[in-house]
DNA sequence: TAGATTGTTAATCGATTAACAATC
DNA sequence: TAGATTGTTAATCGATTAACAATC
């Protein structure tokens, strides 16, 4: 426990997260590794391996305290740590992401949005004003945040990263076609590329 | 070549035709596994093994034919072929999905809207009207569509799913919450969970 | 031809699965 | 105690990297 966790590990837990809120809310208390792999399809082998990176949660002859296990995985998670971020690029994109999703559930503050269009800058979006992206640094030297949505086409990102970089914010939920990561070593970068995911879809339907 | 390609493989080729698009749009029109690797920040020897998957392409001692390249790609990946698509739930984020995305470059024809809400029926989106959900059965009898993205909540997502399987679409772009995998083996299934994303975004900000 | 770079095999590395002793 | 199920080691599997002969 408090090794090295392996990104394969890392991209399940999120998963393993939300299942063991969905049997709590059940009302379940405890559950076995088997049980858990029929209903997630995975192996219950695996399942132990990866839940046993942090310690030994479970006990013989019993399972896993469900409450216990979800509690520990949030901690490793880091939702309970608050995290302040603003959203770069209002569109329809930007809005859906500062409408839909809830920021307060895994520890994040959204405390901006910026826009660089006249016709969007001044509105509110989810009681907040959109501000100009002119008023970037200024807010980032008064307000700190520690991360940023890019919502932002590929040719406005580059330099908007620099930018932020430059600024002290480093870690990116990454929406645009910019890629991040092979310019800026150390920034910290979770793409969500919806083009690549689409095009993926279409493979899966086009072979077998 | 014709072989089995593996999902790993499968992942990276999205990113490759992308890469690939942007060489030949800036005018180049050979490749060598090293230049292209240190662009994408892989290992020319990771690249020269993807690319090998489906069939020689390259020539000793000169490297890679960009546009061959990139069309073989983008036959593998099924971007020529035809295929329609239908969208379920047009709040915030079907809405952006439907304004933002470029189907026609990755063979989609998105070719209905469907929401519950009576508000939001009869709304005209992207030049297309919302059609009631009642009306999804026939539709689906008449336009036979291949796929459909879920933008609805978790609880609405598993009778819909069984829904359209029953009518024959087994193709899903899923951002809903509701596991349609592990309930429906026969599904082709992209998921895009952006709570997930975010999450592991808290895990890679809190740890190191 | 000489130089460059692929295609491909072999070596390494890491992740998943299987097995079972420890123990609740 | 007996039965169940974990924690953990060993075996297997697959993916990545390295090496080099083939060849343009």
């Amino acid at each position: 426990m408090g090794g090295i966790i392996s990104n394969s590990v890392i991209k399940r837990l999120p998963r393993y997260y939300r299942f063991l809120g969905e049997l709590k809310a059940s009302g379940m208390t405890k559950i076995s590794s088997r049980e858990l792999s029929e209903k997630m399809g995975l192996t219950a082998s695996q399942i132990r391996q990866d839940l046993n990176c942090f310690g030994g949660f479970g006990q013989q002859g019993y399972g896993y305290n469900i409450d216990i296990l979800q509690e520990e995985i949030a901690y490793i998670l880091g939702l309970d740590k608050p995290k302040s971020i603003i959203l770069i690029g209002v569109g329809n994109l930007g809005r859906a992401v500062t409408m839909h999703m809830n920021f307060e559930s895994k520890g994040f503050h959204l405390i901006g949005l910026f826009d660089s269009k006249e016709s969007i800058v001044g509105q509110i979006v989810k009681n907040q004003p959109v501000r100009s992206i002119d008023s970037l640094d200024e807010f980032c030297r008064e307000n700190m945040p520690k991360a940023a949505i890019l919502c932002i086409p590929k040719n406005a990102a580059e330099k908007i990263v620099n930018q932020l970089m430059k600024l002290g914010v480093k870690n990116f939920w990454n929406f645009s076609h910019y890629d991040i990561a092979v310019n800026n070593p150390e920034a910290k970068v979770e793409n969500v590329h919806l083009g690549d995911s689409l095009t993926r879809l279409s493979y899966k339907m086009t072979n077998k």
